[in-house]
DNA sequence: AAGGAAACAGACCGTTCGGTATCCTTCCGA
DNA sequence: TCGGAAGGATACCGAACGGTCTGTTTCCTT
């Protein structure tokens, strides 16, 4: 496969189309760098990365093992490389999947679940590369630890400064409150494979976004309804 | 280590003393069988299945391979074993947290998340032992998931009638609300080593918790507030 | 046309893996 | 007292692991 293109290395950021849709393994770029890129996320993300050989990984990919190294130098290397660019990935297409239709940050924030679960019920979800990282290595170690928590940082950043523009006096709580939602709707719906899950998200994720815009109404409604 | 009483593994299931906490590989069974599993559920649950190996396992034991082979016949049967006594260990605590010192349904449930901050304290927390074995598995294959499933079912279900109990018109929706929370508070903590999160958790669980109970009082509270 | 860089192919290395076989020690009850 | 069960110690096996090596093919450049 992919035998014409053996396209120059430095070369390969200048393909920089963005992909439409977060999971891993699928993007376009056909350098041995990109396939062997591509291969891995998807099996470090489908199996696991202790479960995951390097001869799996080059026979997905399609090229040698001295590619690899030449180009990764050892497995530890390729590691952190598909989740730096995963992640990258991943923030793009979620934190653009909030802004892209603009609207108030309420109606932002609102895109939220409904994003997850288009994500949740493509064939290639596997859950958060990082919480599955980290939950398969040393938890007294730093290192994954360290790269989730960053990763979350700044999509918690994102979600905060909507939360300041929604009107909450505590809008990092209310980032961590959305975070815990997201975070337990990505690993049920790991187990699970029910896209579903995202929906009962959205719904306790409601009430948080309306209580400041429209705080008063609700009361008012609610007094009156009981 | 534990020179003395090497019982009949047919005895082990006498000494059913609760542990007073639901982290892995502390059940004082000195038996054989009692010090691998012990073993096996701590090296697992802190360094990950695939990432544990048999000499580990029987050199934090203190058995010989031989005997490891006998009782459990392949790490497949040891994790699995693991995976069973874990999970009924830690459903008890966690129910029991709940029910030990009585109230009525919203009592009870609010005790959830506070029986969570302080698990994530101890020092052998090591996040969900089925959401890590899901995570570095094979997610097309449906065993891990299946005993995922299995075991938050039970504890759903325990959740699912105290919210029936507290007034809900749909207890089983509240009960997902609430698993989303746990599965995200556990991640997060996990993560992060932040018992914290557990508090944030509590936030968001509280209005659900008390918008059947006093939801009259609470709306005419906002509305007098706002 | 020729040279060189990049990638492919695959044999190979030392280590570790899960698992087996053999033999030895300890203890307990008949 | 003695036999057998439970467990310990250790050598060993084949397979798979991460990683290196040598050599060949392909393509781009000049």
């Amino acid at each position: 496969m992919a035998k014409l293109s053996l396209n120059k290395p430095s070369l390969n950021k200048t393909s920089k189309q963005k992909s439409p849709s977060p999971h891993g393994g699928t993007s376009d770029d056909e350098s041995a760098r990109g396939r062997l890129l591509n291969a891995a996320t998807h099996l470090f993300c489908k199996n696991g990365i202790n479960a995951t050989g390097i001869d799996a990984i080059i026979a997905e990919a399609g090229t040698a093992k001295t590619t690899l190294y030449k180009l990764f130098g050892s497995k530890t290397n390729l590691v952190n490389a598909v989740l730096e660019s995963e992640g990258k990935q991943w923030r793009e297409w979620f934190i653009g999947a909030m802004e892209e239709g603009g609207g108030d940050a309420q109606a932002k924030l609102t895109r939220i679940f409904p994003a997850l679960k288009s994500w949740f019920a493509e064939e290639r979800f596997y859950g958060c590369p990082f919480i599955n990282a980290v939950g398969e290595h040393d938890k007294d170690a730093k290192q994954f630890r360290n790269i989730a928590m960053k990763h979350k940082k700044i999509v918690l950043g994102h979600i905060e400064k909507l939360a300041g523009e929604l009107g909450s006096n505590e809008p990092l709580v209310l980032a961590h409150q959305l975070g815990l939602l997201i975070d337990g709707a990505i690993v049920a719906a790991m187990v699970s494979r029910d896209p579903g899950v995202a929906d009962t998200a959205a719904l306790t994720a409601g009430p948080l976004l309306g209580q400041w815009k429209a705080k008063k109404k609700r009361a008012a409604d609610q007094l009156e309804a009981v």
